[in-house]
Parts: C-alpha cells; sequence; structure tokens
DNA sequence: ACCCAGGGTCGTC
DNA sequence: GACGACCCTGGG
C-alpha cells in the first residue's frame, strides 16, 4: 500500500462535478476543497482539477496511471463525440453546454452489477448509504491521512452476508436479489469475466437479465458504466420525461399530439438520432434534465 | 402528520 | 403487454 500523485495537464471534456454526479457512479464524494474522493478497485483516488490541470492522488497497491487510463477511460476522444451529438439539435447543444465535462467511467462489472441491482425504484443518497454500508461491513479497509474507507467487496466476501444481514443493511426488498446475484456469480453459474467478452449487446443483455434484480434499465446500466457499450439508451424515469418533453412532437402521427411515448418509441427515436452514442447522449441529456 | 417519489423489477392477469 | 406491490427514506 503506498501513496501516489499523478498529474496530467491540459484536459479536455473532464469535469468532476459532472462526472461523479450525473449519476453513474455510487462511491464519490465532494471534499472541503472541491475535490472528490472515491474508492476504484482496491484503491482509493482524490480528484483535483485546477485551470486544466488534473492532479490525482492515490492509496494503493496499483499503478495510479494505469487505474486512471482504464478508469477515466482516457483514451476515447469525447472532443469527438460532443462534436458529434452537438450538431443534432439544439436539446442536445445545450445539454452538453451543461454537461460539457461528463465522462463515462469504465467501472468493475460486479460493483456495477450490484449497484444497479440496488439502484431499482431507488434514491441516489439511499443508494448511496446501501452500498457504503456493504463496503464497512464486507470490504476491506483501507487507511489514508487517518481517514477510513472500504472497498466494494468481492463475490466471494459478499457470500458471507445472508437474505437477513442485507435487509438489515437497508436494502429493503432489494436483499433476495442481491444474495441470489451474489450466489449465481459465485457458482459461476454466469461467469461475469466471460460476459466481458460477449461483442453483441442483445446476446449480453439476455445474459444479464438472467440475474435477479436485473431487468432491461439495470442490465443497459452495466453495459454503458462497466463495459463501454456506448450505444446502449438505459431509460429511466428521467430520461423518459426529458425524451417525451423534447421528441414526443415528432412522432407526432397524423397531427394528433402526442403526449406520453413508451420505451421502444424512445429507444428508436434515440437510435435515429444518436446512433451508436446513444449512451453519451443520454448521460448528457439525463444530468441536464435532473439539474434543472 | 401525511403523502409522494425515487436511475425498476417481478409476479399476475 | 399492462398493472399493482414492494422496503425504506428524505422532502414537500
Amino acid at each position: 500500500m503506498k501513496e501516489q500523485i499523478y498529474i496530467k495537464k491540459n484536459v479536455k471534456s473532464f469535469e468532476p462535478k459532472h462526472i461523479f454526479e450525473c449519476g453513474q457512479c455510487f462511491r464519490w464524494n465532494l471534499e472541503p476543497d472541491n475535490s472528490y474522493t472515491g474508492i476504484v478497485g482496491e484503491n482509493v483516488l482524490n480528484v483535483k482539477k485546477e485551470q486544466n490541470n488534473l492532479i490525482i492522488k492515490s492509496m494503493g497497491n496499483d499503478n495510479i496511471q494505469d487505474v486512471c487510463n482504464y478508469y477515466f477511460d482516457f483514451d476515447t476522444d469525447y472532443e469527438n463525440n460532443k462534436q458529434k451529438l452537438l450538431c443534432i439539435d439544439d436539446n442536445m447543444k445545450q445539454s452538453i453546454e451543461f454537461g460539457s465535462g461528463i465522462r463515462i467511467l469504465h467501472q468493475n462489472i460486479w460493483e456495477a452489477l450490484i449497484s444497479f441491482i440496488i439502484s431499482a425504484n431507488n434514491n441516489i443518497p439511499r443508494i448511496k448509504g446501501i452500498i457504503e454500508r456493504i463496503s464497512q461491513k464486507y470490504g476491506n479497509e483501507i487507511e489514508w491521512e487517518s481517514r477510513k474507507f472500504y472497498t466494494f467487496p468481492t463475490p466471494q466476501a459478499l457470500s458471507k452476508a445472508t437474505v437477513n444481514d442485507l435487509r438489515s443493511l437497508g436494502l429493503g426488498f432489494r436483499d433476495i436479489r442481491v444474495y441470489e446475484t451474489t450466489r449465481m456469480v459465485n457458482n459461476k453459474e454466469i461467469d461475469l469475466s466471460e460476459l466481458a467478452k460477449i461483442e453483441d449487446i442483445n446476446k449480453l443483455r439476455e445474459e444479464l437479465l438472467k440475474f435477479p434484480g436485473v431487468g432491461p434499465k439495470v442490465a443497459d446500466c452495466i453495459m454503458l458504466f462497466s463495459m463501454k457499450k456506448y450505444e446502449v439508451f438505459p431509460i429511466d424515469v428521467w430520461v423518459k420525461r426529458v425524451m417525451t418533453e423534447l421528441y414526443a412532437n415528432e412522432i407526432d402521427v397524423k397531427g394528433k399530439e402526442i403526449k406520453s411515448i413508451n420505451n421502444k418509441q424512445i429507444l428508436q427515436i434515440a437510435n435515429q438520432k444518436f446512433g451508436n452514442i446513444a449512451g453519451l447522449a443520454q448521460q448528457y441529456l439525463f444530468y441536464w434534465r435532473r439539474e434543472m
């Protein structure tokens, strides 16, 4: 366990607030000095932006530069992607201006699987609290600057939790879903490392849907936020709201005004407009609408 | 005090 | 395919 520092100069499309508060991750917290501290794998990271430079510190065993390149997806050209979306319409333009520093993180699949099962019919403060308590109880402790942090538990570590243990950590009705999913992962009924190799989105989704607690929305979140499948378009209440407000009039049939559109129609619009980076467009729209 | 909604999913009809 | 139930918590 060692402390490391990584300074990356002249970054574009990287704004900690946008990245960590656009709803894709649950383990990052704002510090008094305006930096963010979070847990990535078995490391604690602290990220601060000063002018256009990034100052990243870490405590852990992994090489900080490798961790950051993978997790923050530094190889993807966001300037180029933003340019493509900007010229689609004025809505995209506004939402990108608002969340210009958003990046889609490359999170751990197992952690994303459990986290988004917990997210079902739940609010963000409570989701964060639940994940924090799970990590405190079943994860590894890392001490840094006389503070204690807890990594997200491995499947094996979480298998020690009974349904009642999970219930007492505040999961509510999601307790059995998390318990069963953990059991399936440990038994390798579905092998997560094999899952990551599946290229075809629909085959991948089909596999993910076999886990209890994973429906279409959660499956798409896992694919987008931990597997870099930028073409998927997770539809939640907020996305439904914003897509209806912005685009319901476009599927206006025979002069009739349509005020509610279903998920299939939303996907159709998303694919047609945003194509293979629909997931990125989804994040700009989600963040924009939710912060309004 | 009471009600409602929250990054949905599941079982039932 | 539509509909209600579901644990729990913070905010109105």
